[in-house]
DNA sequence: AAGGTAATAGTAACCGGTTACATCGAGTGG
DNA sequence: CCACTCGATGTAACCGGTTACTATTACCTT
């Protein structure tokens, strides 16, 4: 970058003007004569001349950058709701560093730091933590600082003791969707696997289970819910667990925390030689994946497109409406595909 | 960002040195007395001062961002790619700015030019191109007059005409670890699905496949090679043209273009309830949807972070080293899972 | 003692825009 | 005809760092 560019100035020079009136002629909201203008802007496409936005930024103090940090974005529900976040911040003329934290504190933390050097206008987190574990204490006090210059939003995550914006779709009213449908097709036998107990998404989702079983006066049975994580191994032997119950004892139907758990199922019946149609499968997130997946799933849709919206536009006008609530609740929708079945007699 | 916020200057004052001494401080090589270095470091950290990126990137003319313009994050080939670059330059204290650009020509101009304003200190950029179509001579030009300014370099994608840097997997190899693979566990008849007939990546597969099924002595049937895309619904239609031949005159090994194309050919074939076994399946890439199709797919596999390293090092390097070649390839390896059988017999 | 050198720190210009303020001429109303 | 307003444009300070150049001091050398 030592080569030296093409300048305001020069234009200046070349439209014999001052800096001021083509700093005018590029903003185009001040009162300039049109035939200068007119002028100005033939020697400014003559050369193809592009303002520097540094310099801008460091005048404007405006970046027009947003940070977005999240634990990898090879994950399908981390790159689908990045796209729409994109998408909406690019008509705002914003741009976004893109930041994977592969769930490594340190890393995170190092990341936290550029953007704020980097005089990012606002952070975007996504990837869920264990609430009150003593590592995030170190990470709280990090972002709280960082939140005295800049708007922190986190999507579909909590961190216990920062109140900086949130978003995130009502994970309750998903399974509320998902028993309600499956009940509605016969099921009364229902399992709930994946997760890990003290991360926000993970709570949510099995207090709301329990309380649509009871609500539906369906048989509880500790042993259909069973925590285990997030990926698609943690699905495996979600159901390797499920499947050592006796057969009169196994739930009719299954709900994974997320979509990848209910893929690992669906491995784990395969590879048991199970017929797949014993069970009928409910995911979380409708990532691509529950359309990849055989069979295609039947889960429950974050409103993606929203969520990138409501995600730019809270965090951009956080400055004004400091009034406005800091917690945006999105409602669920249930995408049913291939993967239940409706019972039958009984 | 209208608060003004602390600077080298406040620091400076409150240390009783001047400015170039703090800055000197910061950059930690040039000489300062220990002692003063130690009373301004003091100060700084007592305040959390973080030095203005936007503000240096202006003088020094160095940003330590680079511009990533990809089709669509959520495909898995390009955010496995994507995150070992980051990972990368992470380490050199590069962020990167990543631009979706939903295959549409327009976007992606508009990104461009966003990323030229931003003056990133170089441009990567993926997603298969036709080659020779019209649109894409207005493309050739843009790039050629960005990469005036600023190195350009493609991963896995040619334009032709275009004299940019370039890193590529040497996707004929991997056809032909593919192929002689096949052949030792006993396939003869061996067809290729997927692709569109134009786009580099599939014309390197295509030739490679006519040359080695040739070199091989094996049959060449012009129905086993089928053009179709790159996506899931691809490669369903693919296999359904496939199987619509004779029984007699199927392969027993399918390739995809692709991983995803190989999910869709399984996804025909299970439709069509035609056991999984009757066909060995190999896809490539081996994004991570290899290790969750069931059954798991053996595929060639990239070089992932080897690729993110090259990468950033010959955008950055390619200032110093212009004598050095622009293009680079990087071998494939075979990652041999679940979904091939050894024919026995015949 | 005069001259040379190296370490340390300050001065001020510079990066490339933006914008408050000043200037100037033309039109306008009284 | 004067005072005033308003549109068009220029001047120059400013954003927050970096760094070439300069100044000062101390320490050697011969």
């Amino acid at each position: 970058m030592k080569k030296k560019s093409i300048t305001i100035y020069d234009i200046a020079r070349e439209a014999k003007v001052s800096s001021a009136t083509v700093s005018r002629v590029l903003a185009g909201n001040y009162p300039v004569k049109e035939e200068t203008r007119k002028r100005v802007a033939s020697i400014i496409d003559k050369y193809g001349f592009q303002p520097n936005a540094v310099a801008r930024s460091l005048t404007k103090r405006e970046t027009r950058m947003i940070g977005f940090v999240l634990p990898d974005i090879t994950n399908p529900f981390f790159s689908q709701v990045f796209i729409e976040v994109e998408k909406y911040a690019l008509t705002k003329g914003y741009a976004l560093l893109l930041c994977n934290s592969m769930n490594d504190s340190e890393m995170e933390s190092k990341h936290l730091k550029l953007l704020a050097e980097r005089q990012v206008e606002g952070i975007i987190i996504m990837g869920g933590r264990i609430n009150k574990s003593a590592p995030d204490r170190v990470e709280v006090n990090e972002l709280s600082e960082i939140m005295n210059s800049l708007p922190v939003l986190m999507i579909n995550g909590k961190i216990e003791g920062l109140d900086c914006y949130s978003i995130r779709t009502d994970e309750a009213k998903g399974i509320e969707l998902i028993i309600n449908y499956l009940v509605s097709i016969g099921h009364e036998k229902i399992a709930l696997l994946g997760g890990i107990e003290g991360i926000t998404t993970t709570d949510i989702k099995v207090e709301a289970y329990k309380s649509l079983i009871s609500r539906h006066h369906l048989p509880f049975v500790p042993g259909w819910q069973i925590y285990s994580g997030f990926d698609i191994s943690s699905g495996e032997q979600a159901m390797d667990k499920l499947l050592r119950n006796n057969k009169q004892d196994l739930p009719t139907a299954v709900i994974g925390i997320n979509d990848m758990v209910v893929i690992g199922a669906l491995r784990e019946c395969g590879r048991r030689k199970i017929d797949l149609n014993e069970f009928s499968f409910v995911g979380f997130d409708n990532t691509n994946l529950a359309e990849i997946s055989n069979p295609q799933l039947t889960t429950v849709s974050h409103q993606y497109s929203e969520i990138g919206r409501k995600a730019v536009d809270l965090l951009l006008n956080s400055k004004n409406e400091k009034h406005k609530n800091k917690d945006v609740e999105i409602n669920p929708k249930l995408e049913i595909r291939d993967s239940c079945y409706e019972m039958i007699g009984n």
